[in-house]
RNA sequence: GGCCCGUUGGUCAAGCGGUUAAGACACCACCCUUUCACGGUGGUAACAUGGGUUCGAGUCCCGUACGGGUCACCA
């Protein structure tokens, strides 16, 4: 059979050069010795999950520690889950989030392009090339075909797929491949795989360590009928061209390794080092699952966005997932930038680990307590802008007010700061209270409504917005006094039986009237920013309410 | 079901044949505190299981159980 003229017909790709050609086009990186060349590789589907920003930060991280290249190729050959205007929501999320590529789609670099169904010609070379050297063959086989075979595979037991004497179309005659053609049938091509079942081998994992594969001998598919290449062949051409020296992805890939060191091999190429992370898990009642594009709003790198999670938290809190050293050297140096820290593939771990938001949220907090208020006002704004109610948006008319507001809240001037806010959807909300046409509380004394009352009443006459915060509190005391609460706490804490209450009980009606929350900084600012009208009516609200 | 990967407190995890089995989050208690927080101190809590190997096993080997992944003209 003329193998050459099988090609030509099989592919006829006018675009085709020589397999040099490419080889010269694509030359080894000029790097320094140890650098690695990573890269994300992501379906432009338009959603981005987690995991995308997982494994997009471990590569950047490798990638750039080590002074080689992290690109972006988009892996857009499956038609059906093309969505459009995919490519700019994985740069803006990313981007987002602090990681950026060197080079790649939509960006510029050497070794594009990034988009896989505009490097159709490299495919289609090294697919003739396969064919001609009787490594590739045309299959004909029909999906109900395949069908058939599987469910008598699966019937006896046997290995499903397209292999050995499943293998229909593998030793079609030149007459019978031609009348196919002739008949227009549509048609594949596939590996004819050299491989041996029986036969392991260990490979070193750069995340799992050692592992046992087992030589492929599928006759995958590595052109569709359509002439755009698979995953597996597209993986091995690209990375091969790319230069990739790592291919750091999920472990979801591990079982098709053996198909990718087989193409490696047949196409002549050397095989990059390979890493398969483990996913992020959530636990789901008794079970843990991958976290779930449909069922869990977390696993979307947009739902950080709408919550208004900081980024250096998001990030941070993936670190600690990603490297398990990395939690340490960020206690040890708090106020170093993550960059500096000493990533290792190795600390990497090597099960699934459940996504924690009570851990994000704890270190959400501590980011947000290093903000000035200024950066506060700005991060708030931001988000306001972008997804809050236009009441939240007009929190941010008045700068001078809200610098103020923030001030307090975040305990800028006292000797620590406060951690209430985890992010900024919960931050606005939680100073709602300071503005009037947000001020709807939801009193809950814990304390009998007449005793309420006299208190709240009390303290309303004898407040003067002039006073001092010692003064201010001296009328505290002397209002809870006034209804037999104690004002000495150790006294309190003796005999608390002896007593109604505490002044802390009464400070806490006081709070709860003019803000609506038991939990807020210190009442006697929040009365000062206020002000005096203000407060006064809100006193008397609460008062007319009881 | 076959193949592959995994299993240390509720969670993330140190650990590489001899440790009182770290640390962080969460939880609880106490302290600090004129109120709310922050912070501080302490506490509860773990090597999936059965066999080996060894003077000695969370660490090495085998089996079992459980969990995960994968078996496409999807990536």
């Amino acid at each position: 059979m003329d193998l050459n003229k099988l090609a030509d017909a099989l592919i006829p790709d006018e675009n085709v050069k020589p397999l040099s050609y490419y080889e010269e086009r694509y030359p080894e990186r000029n790097l320094e010795k140890g650098a690695e060349v990573t890269r994300l590789a992501p379906s432009p589907t338009g959603f981005m999950h987690l995991g995308n920003l997982y494994v997009a930060l471990a590569n950047e991280r490798i990638a750039h520690q080590s002074g080689g290249v992290f690109f972006l190729r988009i892996e857009d050959t499956d038609e059906k889950r093309k969505v459009e205007g995919a490519v700019e929501v994985i740069h803006s999320s990313l981007k987002y989030f602090g990681v950026e590529f060197d080079e790649g789609a939509d960006l510029s670099g050497e070794y594009g392009p990034y988009y896989q169904r505009q490097r159709a010609e490299i495919y289609h070379a090294y697919a003739k090339e396969l064919i001609k050297k009787g490594l590739a063959y045309p299959c004909f086989c029909t999906e109900e075909d395949l069908e058939k075979t599987r469910e008598r595979q699966t019937e006896n037991k046997l290995l499903p797929g397209y292999y050995g004497e499943f293998a229909k179309c593998r030793n079609l005659s030149e007459e019978q491949i031609y009348e196919n053609l002739k008949a227009g049938k549509p048609y594949v091509i596939r590996l004819r795989s050299q491989g041996d079942v029986e036969k392991k081998s260990t490979f070193r994992d750069a995340i799992k360590g050692d592992i046992t594969v087992t030589e492929n001998n599928q006759d995958v598919v590595i052109l569709k009928s359509d002439g755009i290449p698979t995953y597996h062949f597209a993986h091995a051409i690209d990375d091969h061209f790319m230069r990739t020296t790592l291919v750091l992805r999920g472990e979801e890939w591990l079982s098709s390794l053996p198909i990718h060191i087989e193409l490696f091999k047949v196409l002549g190429f050397r095989l990059p080092k390979y890493g398969h992370n483990c996913s992020i898990q959530k636990i789901d009642g008794e079970t843990r699952r991958k976290l779930s594009k449909r069922k869990d709003p977390e696993a979307s790198l947009t739902f950080y966005r709408e919550e208004g999670y900081h980024k250096l938290a998001v990030k941070t809190y993936m670190m600690t997932l990603l490297n398990s050293n990395f939690e340490e050297w960020m206690l040890k140096f708090p106020d170093k930038p993550l960059d500096e820290f000493k990533y290792s593939i190795g600390k990497m771990g090597k099960s699934g680990a459940l996504f924690d938001i009570l851990k994000l949220n704890d270190i959400a907090k501590t980011v947000m307590s290093n903000l000035s208020a200024e950066e506060m006002y700005d991060f708030l704004k931001d988000w306001a802008n972008d997804y809050g109610t236009d009441e939240q948006k007009g929190y941010f008319a008045d700068k001078e007010y809200m610098l103020k507001v923030l001030t307090l809240c975040m305990g800028i001037g006292g000797k620590k700061r406060r951690k209430d806010f985890v992010c900024a959807k919960q931050a606005v909300e939680m100073i709602s209270y300071f503005f009037d046409g947000s001020f709807a509380p939801n009193y809950a004394y814990r304390f009998d409504n007449a005793t309420v009352k006299k208190i709240l009443s009390d303290f309303k006459a004898a407040y003067a917005y002039a006073d001092d915060c010692s003064a201010w509190f001296d009328k505290v005391k002397a209002v809870a006094a006034a209804s037999g609460f104690a004002t000495d706490m150790k006294a309190y804490k003796a005999n608390p039986e002896n007593y109604p209450g505490n002044v802390s009980d009464a400070a806490e009606m006081l709070r709860i009237a003019t803000t609506g929350l038991s939990n807020t900084p210190d009442l006697w600012t929040i009365m000062q920013i206020l002000g005096e009208e203000r407060t006064l009516a809100r006193l008397e609200k609460a008062v007319s309410a009881l």
